[in-house]
DNA sequence: TGTACATCAGTGAACGCGCGTTCACTGATGTAC
DNA sequence: TGTACATCAGTGAACGCGCGTTCACTGATGTAC
């Protein structure tokens, strides 16, 4: 086990440098919560271990291991919102933008089962999934709201605001939907996602899955 | 507490009828997956607390926690088929049948947040979930396929099974990611479930909502 | 009718485990005088 | 230039907890003779 070896040969950073232990405990959270089958069984001492480090000192850089995975969960949405919000700038027109932001979602979503899990699947204790206090991720939820109201209603005259907002959580949801059962249950015979997420989008959009197709990301499986 | 005093008064079974702890244990068991905010950490001492019996007497009826649980969601999985079935028979044509059918499991996943996320939230080992090793409830994916098709495409004819059963996984889909953001993510300000249930089908359908909000079940928040 | 015995429905104590958290400590390194 | 001291970055042992699982057992009740 690399870990072990680790713990072995692990050196006590350098006066000054104790910022550089924080820095290694983020990162072996984010590995075990991208890794663990079930990641919300994460363990202060799991995360000491990956480090090669005594449980105790984990109490030097954060309060509790909520704290510790509370953080690791911040940086992650924001790798998710960015992502979204990069996928959009290249967008041609409000359709193309729209499609562009479910896609990285998709395709964050299902390339990261843990950490999506761990953020949207509403196992963690409410008070330590960052946003959760706002909304759930309100920021993200509002981008998709937008986009989706930019295509279905240009003008943004036709329609009142609780439609729009209705009609993008609806969205969000089979969206969140798609993802977590495909993470999920992978026994299901799954037609190629970008086919699943064409139809999907083609249907909350009202246009055709061919306008659709050609503009989402390719997502690995 | 009622379960102390529970522990307290229970008398040991007569000979015989052994077999009453065992529905015991089932009541109990269901009882707190219902309950916890957490089902999955359901452990073997908290159902023996609830019974009012020693933890090693669960042992008499069930190898382990796993048969337990997995009894226990079997139970509830048909549940939730019969009810889908039961509100499908009096449905006057495909259009009710299918309304009658996401009806009744939108219901049940919001009635009942801790089995839903149990049977379908993919936190239980895989091996765990009844119907799993088959795809997560075939059965009852099957009758969404079939419905939808039979209002999509009356005569089969148009349609390949191919690309009947990709729309009606991505119902199901979209059902799942309703119930379970609902369930999980209460702070979100919702609309009325049935708004959302109504447009959902409506856009899978291709059907206006009018036709399809009378055809609803109440659905209690 | 009595009595020895088998069975049934559990009990209760013990085990070893991993967990979060605490506490006094250690040893290297920088700093003041 | 030397030395006492403070600080930093962690350590290591211990605590009490709840857990799953085991094991020999107990005491009531039915049954064979």
């Amino acid at each position: 086990m690399a870990s072990a070896e680790q713990a072995r040969t692990r050196r006590r950073n350098p006066r000054g440098q104790g910022q550089l232990l924080k820095a290694e405990l983020v990162a072996a959270a984010a590995r075990l919560l991208a890794t663990l089958d079930q990641p919300e069984t994460l363990t202060l001492r799991q995360v000491a271990r990956e480090v090669g480090v005594a449980p105790a000192s984990i109490y030097s850089h954060f309060p509790d291991l909520s704290a510790l995975i509370e953080h690791v969960l911040r940086l992650r949405y924001d790798e998710l919102a960015q992502l979204m919000d990069q996928a959009a700038e290249s967008a041609a027109d409000p359709l193309a933008e729209l499609v562009a932001r479910c896609g990285a979602y998709t395709r964050w979503g299902v390339e990261q089962p843990g950490p999506y899990r761990t953020l949207f699947g509403g196992r963690m204790p409410a008070d330590l999934v960052p946003g959760s206090a706002h909304g759930a991720g309100a920021e993200l939820l509002g981008s998709v709201v937008a986009a989706l109201a930019a295509v279905a209603d240009p003008g943004r005259t036709r329609s009142t605001e609780a439609q729009q907002w209705q009609a993008g959580l609806l969205l969000w949801t089979a969206l969140h939907g798609l993802v977590s059962l495909y993470n999920d249950h992978g026994d299901i015979p799954w037609p190629p996602l970008n086919d699943l997420l064409g139809d999907l989008i083609s249907l909350h959009t009202a246009r055709p899955v061919a306008d659709i197709a050609p503009l989402l990301p390719r997502i690995e499986t």
